[in-house]
DNA sequence: GCCAACGTTGGC
DNA sequence: GCCAACGTTGGC
């Protein structure tokens, strides 16, 4: 299984409206190397919801219920896929960009190496470790 | 609101 | 095919 890490900005689409609409259809992906990785999303991956520019955190956990299709928001004939993507768990606590920055685990989270993809593979481990520090107390 | 990073476009 | 200009993203 892989893992992965998907950005929105929540005022666009946020972490409880993807809850309250059961998933959705991760459209709008419109950088090759973001549709690379969900090209390579597969049923039973997990991925990271993080929200980007107002919350900056982690806030849950998405589960790929189906492989990249064209996505129907662009244009046919268009390279763009979206995958099928559905909640799995919210995380306790939001993990704060900050808090990813501080952990000497994270350094090479590729969130942080590369911050405008908005689409990136993150190693077991550090999906972990990110899971780790969302846990409640 | 600013600006760095970076992807895309278009002139040559 | 190069690269300057420009647009977008997203952190600060």
């Amino acid at each position: 299984m892989n893992h992965w890490l998907v950005k929105s900005e929540p005022e666009a689409y946020s972490w409880a409206a993807f809850v309250r609409e059961g998933g959705t259809d991760w459209t709008g992906v419109r950088n090759y190397q973001a549709r690379n990785n969900l090209q390579a999303m597969r049923p039973g991956d997990l991925a990271l919801f993080y929200h980007s520019v107002s919350e900056k955190a982690v806030v849950g956990v998405a589960l790929v219920e189906a492989v990249a299709a064209p996505d129907a928001t662009a244009e046919a004939g268009s390279p763009w896929v979206a995958v099928r993507l559905r909640p799995h768990a919210a995380l306790a606590r939001p993990v704060p960009l900050a808090a990813l920055k501080a952990d000497a685990r994270l350094a090479g989270l590729a969130l942080l190496r590369q911050s405008r993809l908005s689409v990136t593979p993150v190693r077991a481990e550090e999906f972990d470790a990110v899971l780790a520090l969302g846990e409640g107390n």
